[in-house]
DNA sequence: GAGACGATTAGCTAATCGTCTAATTGAGTC
DNA sequence: GACTCAATTAGACGATTAGCTAATCGTCTC
């Protein structure tokens, strides 16, 4: 949970998983929209890996990068919803914040 | 919109975020309930006053604490919204990121 | 096998983060 | 005014982060 936020605070990732919003993409290309070098966008892509937001494909010379919406999907509305109105029983908040 | 999820990518922060779903309470006793220092508590209050999650109230000696819940929640289904499936047209990536 | 090319790893710097103790501020109380 | 108590600020420390250049690793094509 944590590794999806932390991967979510830097705008350069979050334009890479709009990115890939729209399609799977080549460490190439997504590297091509940015301004930063390649090896930066190297790493941006690891925190993306570590956090289970994308997934890597190997294909050929290329590595496809394709998006695990439904992993985002799930981290953000999960939490989103443990925050809801009208929740009967507030949650216990250890627990909640160690998901 | 990167403040509010590097506010959220600390478990120590989303546990005193879920504290405060349940009311408002004082900067001591939100910190009663963690096991780091006061000044480690008050640094974690100052990321969530920056990113305007919460609302500090003095009330003589004490300082009390409230959830901002309607900003927690656009910012964060206002991303989720970005990402939806069954989107018509998909949104311009460096506009989304960079709001 | 020798290049060429896509991508990552290695190694570095500067900046930021989470934590601590000690000192300071501000508000109430005797 | 002097004391006490709640909270923050100041300053230090180790760990992590984002960025760079240079070097390395795989895979494809002559």
């Amino acid at each position: 949970m944590s590794q999806v936020f932390k991967a979510l605070s830097d705008p350069t990732r979050r334009r890479v998983l709009l990115l890939l919003r729209r399609g799977p993409m080549s460490a190439g290309e997504l590297s091509d929209q940015f301004d930063v070098s390649k090896p930066t966008m190297s790493a941006h892509f690891a925190v993306l890996r570590e956090a289970d937001l994308v997934h890597a494909e190997k294909a050929g010379k290329s590595i496809i990068y394709h998006l695990k919406l439904s992993v985002l999907e799930e981290a953000l509305l999960g939490f989103v919803q443990a925050f809801e109105l009208g929740a009967e029983a507030p949650p216990k908040p250890q627990e909640e914040a160690a998901r």
